[in-house]
RNA sequence: CGGAGUAUAGCGCAGCCUGGUAGCGCACCUGCUUCGGGAGCAGGGGGUCGCGUGUUCGAAUCACGCUACUCCGACCA
C-alpha cells in the first residue's frame, strides 16, 4: 500500500478524550474515530489489525474443533422468555420494537439463539461433541463505556458454546478451549494467563478469565511468576486427546484475580521469588454451565440408551475489540505502538526518504515490488515529507520493521532496517533487504508454532 | 446511578473574571526554498463560540434550563 494513496489520518496530539496509553495511541494512529459514548469507527490502519486478530481466534477455534456459523445481532424478545432472561438481564440490554411492535433486542449474547438452532437440529448423541462459535458485534448498554475500545458499548465477541452428553464431556470441551485460548494469545504476541474466576451459583472449577498483564489493567491479579513464560501447547496438539494433563499442569500454579484471591493461600503457595502482583485485563472467559439453558429451552439429545438427556453446554467468549487496545497496553513506548508481527497492519514500512528524487524513487518502486512479491505486507511511504516526519509516523503505528532507503545510503549501494522494538538499526546491501526481512519476519508469525 | 469536570476551526488550546461581534499552534490550499528524526519563508481558506431561553442598545463572555462527552466509584468480553 501507498501511503500518499491510503487513509491514514494521523495525529500529533491526543484528543483530550483520552485517558489511557492504547486510547491516545489509536486515536493519534488513525485506527479508529469515536461515534458516541461506547461506540467507534475502525479506520482502515485499526481495521485491518483487528481483522489480523479475529483471523488468529478463528484459525484457532477451528483447529480446536469448533465451527464457525453467523447469527443475527438483532434478536427477537420471544426466546430470551424462555430461557427467563428477558425480564433478568436488565438495563444492559439494549431492547427495541419492530414496526409491527414486537419486542427485540440487540444480542448481548447468543446462548438462548445458538440453544435454538441446537435443538432444531441436533437430536442424537451421535452428534456429539458440537462447538458452534461465531464472530458478531454484540451490543450492551454499559453504565460506564471508558477506554475506547476496550470497554464499548458496542463490541466484537468471538463466543463458541459448546454441547456434550454428560459433565465428563463438557470438562473436555472446556479443556479444548482453555488450550485453545492459551494459544490464540500466545500467537498474538500476548501471554495470556488463565485465572480461576468466580463460577456464580453453578460452582466448580470450571471458570477461568484469560487476563493479559499490562500496568493498566481493571483488575488486580496475583500469579506464579513461572506462568509468565511457561510453554504453550504446540501447534500439532491432538485436541482429540485427553486434554486433562494440559489443563492441570497450568492451573497448579497460582494465579487470581483481586475478586477470587486469597492473599494468604498466595503466599503459602507460592514461593517468594515467583510471586508476582500485577495488573490484568481480561480478554477471554471460558465457562461451564451445565443445563442452565438447555433445561429450560428443552435442548435434548437421545442417548446410547433411548433415553432423552439434556445437553451440558459451556459459553466461551473473546474480545477482539478489546484485544487490539490490550496487545498496545502490553507493547508500545514513548513514540508509539510497537505491533507484534502476527498482528501488525502491515509487517513491513518502507520509507523513501526523499520522495522526488529520481533515483531514490526508483530504488523504492523496485524494492516495494520485490517486497510484494516475496509476500510481505508493506507500507510504502512515498509521499513527498521530510525524513523526521516519515520516522515518526512509522514509529507512532508501529510497524515492525522500517526499510529506509534515502540517497545518502544509496550511493553506497545500501539500505537500512530499523527494528521497532529494540530500536536496533543494520545496515546492508540494497539487493540483500527483502531476504533478510523474509528472514526476520516469517518466524515471528507464528502462524507455524 | 452517585461524585467531579469539560464543551470556541479537523486536533490541541487562549479569549470569558472586567459584555463591544473571535485568536494562536498543528493540520489544510498556493508558490519558492529545503530534505537522515514531526522543515523555512510568503500568501490563503475554514468557526451560527454544544443547544435553548432570558438580561442588555449589544452576549463566546452574565443568568437559568437542557444536551453531549470525559474522569473517579459500584458492574462487565
Amino acid at each position: 500500500m501507498r501511503l500518499s494513496r491510503y487513509f491514514l489520518p494521523v495525529l500529533k496530539d491526543s484528543p483530550k478524550e483520552a485517558e489511557i496509553v492504547s486510547h491516545k495511541l489509536m486515536l493519534r494512529a488513525g485506527m479508529i474515530k469515536q461515534q458516541a459514548a461506547g461506540s467507534y469507527s475502525w479506520l482502515p490502519l485499526g481495521y485491518k489489525v483487528l481483522e489480523k486478530v479475529v483471523r488468529i481466534v478463528e484459525e484457532e477455534q477451528n483447529r480446536s474443533g469448533a465451527i464457525e456459523l453467523k447469527m443475527p445481532t438483532l434478536q427477537s424478545a420471544d426466546l430470551w422468555r424462555e430461557s427467563g432472561r428477558y425480564d433478568a438481564y436488565g438495563e444492559e440490554m439494549l431492547r427495541l420494537k419492530d414496526r409491527h411492535k414486537r419486542d427485540m433486542l440487540y444480542g448481548p449474547t447468543n446462548e438462548e439463539m445458538i440453544t435454538d438452532i441446537f435443538r432444531t437440529f441436533v437430536h442424537s448423541y451421535r452428534d456429539l461433541p458440537l462447538n458452534l462459535y461465531h464472530v458478531q458485534w454484540k451490543f450492551r448498554d454499559e453504565v460506564r463505556p471508558r477506554f475506547g475500545t476496550m470497554r464499548s458499548r458496542e463490541f466484537l465477541m468471538k463466543d463458541a458454546y459448546s454441547f456434550d452428553l454428560d459433565f465428563a464431556g463438557a470438562q473436555q470441551a472446556f479443556y479444548r478451549m482453555f488450550v485453545a485460548y492459551l494459544r490464540t494469545f500466545y500467537r498474538m504476541g500476548l501471554v495470556g494467563i488463565p485465572m480461576r474466576a468466580d463460577s456464580g451459583p453453578i460452582g466448580g472449577d470450571m471458570s477461568y478469565e484469560f487476563h493479559v498483564l499490562a500496568d493498566t489493567g481493571e483488575s488486580a491479579v496475583f500469579l506464579d511468576a513461572d506462568l509468565v513464560h511457561k510453554p504453550i501447547p504446540p501447534i500439532d496438539i491432538d485436541f482429540r486427546s485427553d486434554l486433562t494433563p494440559i489443563f492441570k499442569d497450568w492451573t497448579s500454579l497460582y494465579a487470581a484475580t483481586d475478586e477470587m484471591v486469597d492473599e494468604a493461600e498466595f503466599r503459602a503457595k507460592v514461593p517468594a521469588d515467583k510471586q508476582l502482583s500485577a495488573r490484568g485485563i481480561e480478554v477471554g472467559h471460558i465457562f461451564y454451565f451445565g443445563t442452565k439453558y438447555s433445561d429450560p429451552m428443552k435442548a435434548t439429545v437421545t442417548g446410547a440408551d433411548g433415553k432423552e438427556v439434556t445437553v451440558h453446554m459451556g459459553s466461551y467468549g473473546i474480545g477482539p475489540t478489546r484485544l487490539v487496545p490490550a496487545i498496545i497496553e502490553a507493547s508500545h513506548d514513548d513514540n508509539g505502538i510497537i505491533w507484534p508481527v502476527s498482528v501488525a497492519p502491515f509487517e513491513v514500512e518502507l520509507i523513501n526518504l526523499k520522495a522526488g528524487d529520481h533515483d531514490t524513487d526508483f530504488a523504492c518502486d523496485k524494492l516495494y515490488d520485490a517486497l510484494q512479491d516475496a509476500g510481505l505486507d508493506t507500507l510504502y511511504d512515498d509521499r513527498d515529507q521530510p525524513a523526521g516526519a516519515k520516522f515518526a509516523t512509522a514509529d507512532l503505528i508501529g510497524i515492525p520493521y522500517q526499510l529506509i532507503l534515502g540517497p545518502r545510503g544509496l550511493k553506497e549501494g545500501n539500505a537500512e532496517i530499523k527494528h521497532r522494538k529494540t530500536g536496533e538499526r543494520e545496515t546492508l546491501p540494497v539487493a540483500a533487504a527483502v531476504d533478510r526481512l523474509k528472514a526476520l519476519i516469517e518466524p515471528e508469525r507464528r502462524n507455524t508454532v
